[in-house]
DNA sequence: GCATTTTATGCTGTATACAATTCTGTATGA
DNA sequence: TCATACAGAATTGTATACAGCATAAAATGC
């Protein structure tokens, strides 16, 4: 049960989470170098992992200039969310055909466990955690590990807008939370799909990610202040 | 308007379009040192190569054990097929809204360039690059280019199925095929498009790749006997 | 003072070397 | 006959060196 994890292995979850959370500034050149010395390897598994990035559209790539973090626009941003919207509603519409009971059963009580620390907790970096976590469990009952695949690519490189996102709603709604009162929307999708509506489970999810890609262009606002004030 | 391209652009290049066409054999280990002679270049820039390749779902990677050609499964191809249905109808709703009349005229006008030879051309390549193009097209007019990406990737992972699939089609249908008698697939979904009609160009694009989802089980069983079979 | 050329610095792109690991084939024993 | 152990060969993983390019800085001309 060891781990055995390369150089190259090691430098790519670490370089990654750089990406992911905008360790480098949008379009910043990325210096080979310092960054290998600064994660203690060389840069050829270095370089290696950057290509893997590249692909993944964590970065960009130029010829003779080197590595750069991707840019961050609006527009990107909500084409992430259509993608993610394309790639979730078709994972529900297979979960429809091909979940068991037991199966949506096994998430409806993830959902129950998680549901009390995810309507209370203050932490945005948790309650997105378990926001993700429960998208890619519904997603896995699809059977279709490329759309899982996708979702979790696509989850990653949107997570930093999605977590300035998640504290401007709850800074909004600090007040008025979902304490059971209204069904959650994870839970009106659940419902809808143990009850095999298919029409209603996708209608329901793409409502609920159509509301947060409409916050996209403030959300990448804001991001963009975050990003460049110093102080947090 | 130079293309200076790299090393590794050239070794990357060469490598994607030998593991989309499975010169490669599924699950087969990848020498390091014949393929980098072979191309003409050193390990270094052809690592990076396959790092791309893995990150993209052409090969796999292996810890201590290096590069692996991608296996070939009728379930890894339905996946792949059902995530084109996602992407691809996603992008046609999008479509819907943003998509000018002029721009649908002119992918209207290369169908109508194309399809004299698309439905008389004997060769399955040529078909098959037509189609993908159009498909391509299309795709761009919902100016996301997040989905035109992924279906690039997609349409670049399944071509070699797709190519056995139209072999075993053309060859069923070698007499009677589409001469304009009966409107094409493409147009179908076009014209749909044209008159916003959202509901029914989702449904037809969904139908049109469905009836290749159908058959890529047994179009994944032609493709192994073909692909071990030396005489072609 | 501004634009332009030249020079210098730093970084990237690739090859190569070598250590570490895995694989293959053979021999040995039960 | 099968399993195991071992030795040699082959292959991968990483570091390093250096050539070539791009960028920044300095110098020159106007």
């Amino acid at each position: 049960m060891s781990k055995a994890s390369s150089s190259v292995d090691r430098v790519y979850d670490r370089v990654r989470h750089m990406a992911a959370n905008f360790e480098f500034k949008p379009d910043e050149r990325i210096n080979e170098s310092a960054l290998s010395t600064a994660l203690g390897a060389s840069r050829t598994p270095l370089r290696e992992a950057l290509n893997r990035l590249v692909a993944e559209g964590f970065l960009t790539f130029q010829n003779g200039r080197g590595f750069f973090c991707r840019s961050l626009s609006p527009e990107k941003i909500v084409d992430l969310y259509e993608a993610r919207q394309a790639i979730e509603c078709e994972a529900l519409r297979r979960s429809v055909e091909r979940a068991s009971d037991d199966e949506i059963a096994t998430v409806l009580a993830y959902l129950d466990d998680t549901e009390p620390h995810y309507n209370t907790s203050d932490s945005t970096v948790e309650v997105l955690e378990m926001d993700e976590d429960f998208h890619i469990r519904l997603a896995q009952l699809s059977k279709n590990s490329e759309l899982v695949r996708l979702l979790r690519n696509i989850n990653d490189r949107i997570r930093y807008v999605r977590l300035v996102d998640l504290k401007m709603i709850l800074a909004k709604k600090q007040i008025a939370r979902n304490k059971g009162a209204k069904l959650s929307a994870h839970r009106i999708i659940l419902n809808a799909l143990a009850a095999r509506d298919e029409k209603a489970a996708v209608a329901a999810m793409r409502g609920h990610i159509e509301r947060r890609r409409e916050e996209a262009t403030e959300a990448v606002r804001i991001a963009y202040s975050q990003l460049y004030v110093p102080a947090d």
